[in-house]
DNA sequence: CCCGCGATTCGC
DNA sequence: CGAATCGCGGGA
């Protein structure tokens, strides 16, 4: 007999342990193990989860036969990763320099990810004091790692040699599934047959039982299912397990559809010109399966949307499922709303107000078939659909799509990735592409769509004045409301119009500084000016959790001339209940979003018009469709303008567009006022006229002067530790490593101390590469990072592609 | 000379 | 990540 081995990744992200390991499949197992189960291993001195990659390979050259161990145990009837997941984790492990199995993690619910603890049970003689510092004085408990100290684990592990105490490793499948009793019809025909001769004539139930058996050998079926196909006894089922016609299962239960639409359906729209073009593109490549990637660039209120719902609807009739991204979802509620209107039952929303539990609920109906579209954020891209015919990014250019933490990823690319490998359309929509997608479109790379006209017969775009604030604050001294956005805001509210007020918080901080002496309170850890709070009257680290009273007199000099600086949303309030007393004023930013819904809320009053101004801040500008709504007014356009960003002037061009977008949307024309100290900067004057396309001519040849994406790729090199010295000489060691082997044409910045040079007690260094070709360093950065973890303890290392945000 | 504890190593 | 093992320093 021949050993069958398989191939597993193990539940321990580390860069040493960032690859297959072998291991042997028992006899008894063999039918279990296939490729994408979740099984238990042996590794080193313990047990952990392991994710099956293959089966049926041979044993490596370097490895003996006694030093591969068994597979314990297999935590799934069914793969729980399908082949295309695990080859996605590969491939995103090696192109984003992180761990694979940190991938799988991030595939599967957290249901399905394992909780390592352990049980500790009380032994003769251990010690009264023992027993209440460890047991919480009970006979046993069950604890993680992080409940006791690495002291305390040690007298703990003394206990139990001295046989006091004894320690069991509990590793918790939380994925509790519920079963039901079923069973299944034994693939033996010959059994059957033999049966059928020896059955008694009178024994009416069991040769009906015999006769479906035949029909459907080797089925399963739940005892529900048995007793209302067949008419019998369950003593029936009971002789037919004995009689060995049928063995008894368990099957997980099928749960009912959830019913989260709101049971309206929505009516299907009649498509403009425009969108008739772009529908027609898409559904041909959906129906030819055909991996086109599109850029669907529409003004704001064009009807991108309606265009995906129907080319979703022909992916839907082709048999074929649709996976739907946006943002953010609690920032686009609207949107998925009308997804699940339209499509109802066979919606699967995957949005981050789901408890565990709910959201591996909708996971597996998601798995199990059922669903025809999902549409979810950022990680919904790895929602297991099998049969994927069409693939929509929503707002392509937003950066929420990037992850930033470990592992590192794009939503974009993986869709794209996804789209080739079901051979499925893909279609990104903004009304501002990002620079690098309109550029491959450009290109050729993707086909580009565009939506000229608001979809609503009579609107049209909003015209736009910009405000200069320097004239303001000569006449008016400091305030942040120009007379030209108080005249439009009374005239608007007065006819019973709404206005959008939208309070630019990117790059702007509200802080607190002596007038005398010039002193910043900063944060201790970071050493960042913190933000002022004045719902909590506290001083807050925006990068930690640090938080300190308001001072009253300077702590440097000791005068009490100390004030606050800058805007918050709060500021702004106050003074609009000055200015305009009275309009009452629906507040929308971090603060009164914290809590659930409270977002959906906030929007549900502003809709049904129980205040007619909505202030807030970026997250007013997306995705917002009120038609009531004829102001808009942007209080301070360039605070982000400023940022040592090469994207500063994109972002502030989408932010305005996006917002100005949001007036006029009905029958009512709407107007949209800029306030801003620099009236003159091309990210406004464009935005002022709706004009994408020229904004994006004169940002390239910016960036193409500047060597920048989309001209090149990007992958920043960061590294960290506690000592900024030791980082300081880490990171020039690297950087006279990388200059020496990277290729010719590879451009490196750095490496140089980050903005943010501190952050939660850590020094940061970063060094950029500029790139022609996306993976020529690949190799080397992989090596790097390997060689990395060599390096002085307590010293970290990340490699982003494509960062969001730099130095 | 032994033990207690942080550092280091290695896993199939 | 976590267990076993290493090696340094303090104590009787």
């Amino acid at each position: 007999m021949t050993l069958t081995y398989a191939q597993v990744v193990v539940d321990v992200p580390t860069q040493q342990t960032n690859r297959p390991y072998t291991y042997l499949i028992p006899d008894e197992i063999q039918d279990e193990v296939q490729p994408g189960v979740r099984v238990l291993v042996a590794f080193g001195h313990r047990s952990v989860l392991g994710y099956v990659l293959k089966i049926g390979v041979e044993l490596p050259a370097d490895l003996a036969v006694d030093q591969v161990k068994d597979i314990l145990t297999v935590l799934d009837d069914h793969p729980v990763l399908s082949q295309e997941m695990l080859d996605l984790s590969e491939e995103l492990a090696q192109t984003n320099f992180s761990f694979q199995v940190s991938f799988l993690a991030l595939m599967l619910p957290t249901a399905l990810k394992a909780s390592y603890k352990k049980r500790l049970r009380a032994q003769a003689d251990l010690l009264p004091a023992d027993r209440v510092a460890y047991l919480d004085g009970q006979e046993e408990r069950l604890v993680k790692t992080k409940d006791f100290s690495a002291k305390e684990w040690r007298h703990v592990r003394q206990l139990a040699a001295a046989g006091q105490l004894s320690i069991e490793t509990v590793i918790e499948n939380k994925g509790r599934i519920k079963t039901e009793l079923a069973y299944q019809v034994t693939s033996d025909q010959d059994l059957l047959g033999q049966a059928e001769e020896t059955l008694r004539k009178s024994a009416k139930s069991q040769a009906a039982l015999l006769a479906f058996c035949q029909e459907h050998p080797g089925e399963t079926f739940t005892k529900r299912d048995w007793l209302a196909q067949l008419d019998v006894a369950a003593a029936t089922l009971t002789t037919g397990v004995k009689n060995g016609w049928l063995v008894k299962r368990q099957v997980e239960q099928k749960r009912r559809p959830g019913a989260m639409a709101s049971g309206k359906v929505e009516a299907v729209k009649v498509l403009n010109e425009d969108q008739q073009k772009a529908y027609d593109a898409v559904t041909a490549a959906i129906t030819a399966n055909e991996k086109t990637t599109f850029l669907l660039e529409g003004i704001t209120g064009s009807g991108k949307t309606e265009v995906y719902l129907q080319a979703a609807q022909k992916a839907i009739d082709q048999g074929e499922q649709v996976l739907f991204l946006v943002p953010e979802i609690a920032l686009t509620p609207q949107m998925q709303k009308r997804v699940a209107d339209r499509f109802g039952d066979a919606t699967a929303v995957l949005h981050s107000g789901l408890s565990a539990g709910e959201r591996y609920d909708e996971w597996r109906r998601i798995q199990s078939g059922q669903v025809k579209v999902v549409v979810g954020a950022r990680s919904a891209v790895f929602a297991p659909l099998a049969k994927l015919g069409l693939i929509i990014v929503d707002e392509e250019h937003e950066t929420s799509y990037s992850q930033s933490e470990n592992p590192h990823y794009s939503a974009r690319d993986v869709a794209l990735w996804r789209g080739a490998y079901h051979q499925a359309p893909v279609v990104l929509g903004s009304a501002t592409p990002s620079l690098e997608s309109r550029a491959r479109a450009q290109k050729g790379v993707y086909q580009l769509l565009t939506l000229t006209k608001r979809a609503a017969a009579a609107a049209t775009l909003p015209p736009v004045e910009i405000v200069d604030m320097r004239q303001t604050v000569v006449l008016k001294g400091d305030t942040n409301f120009s007379t030209e956005l108080l005249e439009k805001l009374k005239d608007h509210l007065a006819r019973g119009e709404q206005a959008v007020l939208l309070l630019n918080r990117r790059g702007f901080s509200s802080f607190v500084m002596c007038r005398d002496c010039g002193y910043v309170p900063k944060d201790p850890n970071c050493n960042l000016a913190m933000t002022l709070h004045m719902d909590t009257k506290t001083l807050k680290c925006h990068y930690c959790d640090f938080q300190a009273p308001i001072p009253r007199v300077c702590p440097s000099c000791g005068s009490k001339r100390i004030r606050y600086y800058g805007t918050g949303t709060e500021k702004v309030q106050e003074e609009l209940s000055r200015v305009l007393p009275e309009y009452p004023v629906i507040r929308l930013d971090q603060d009164t979003t914290k809590k659930k819904g409270a977002m959906a809320q906030a929007l549900a009053d502003f809709g049904a018009k129980k205040a007619q101004i909505l202030l807030g801040t970026q997250m007013v500008a997306k995705g917002l469709d009120f038609e009531d709504v004829t102001l808009v007014g942007v209080l301070n356009a360039d605070t982000g303008l400023g940022l040592p960003d090469f994207r500063a002037s994109e972002k502030t061009f989408e932010l305005l567009t996006q917002v100005a977008g949001r007036a006029g949307r009905g029958d009512r024309a709407g107007e949209v006022v800029i306030q801003t100290f620099n009236p003159k900067h091309y990210a406004l004057t464009f935005a002022q006229h709706h004009d994408y396309e020229g904004f994006y001519r004169q940002e390239m040849a910016i960036r193409h002067a500047g060597e920048f994406p989309p001209y090149y790729y990007t992958i920043q090199i960061q590294s960290s530790h506690p000592d900024e010295n030791l980082v300081a000489v880490q990171s020039a060691k690297i950087g006279l490593w990388l200059r020496k082997k990277l290729p010719k044409d590879v451009l490196m910045l750095g490496p140089s101390p980050q903005a943010i040079a501190k952050l939660k007690g850590r020094y940061y260094f970063q060094i950029l590469l500029k790139l022609k070709k996306p993976h020529e360093a690949d190799a080397l950065l992989r090596d790097l990072v390997d060689r990395s973890q060599k390096a002085e303890a307590g010293f970290q290392l990340s490699v982003k592609r494509d960062p969001v945000t730099f130095m």
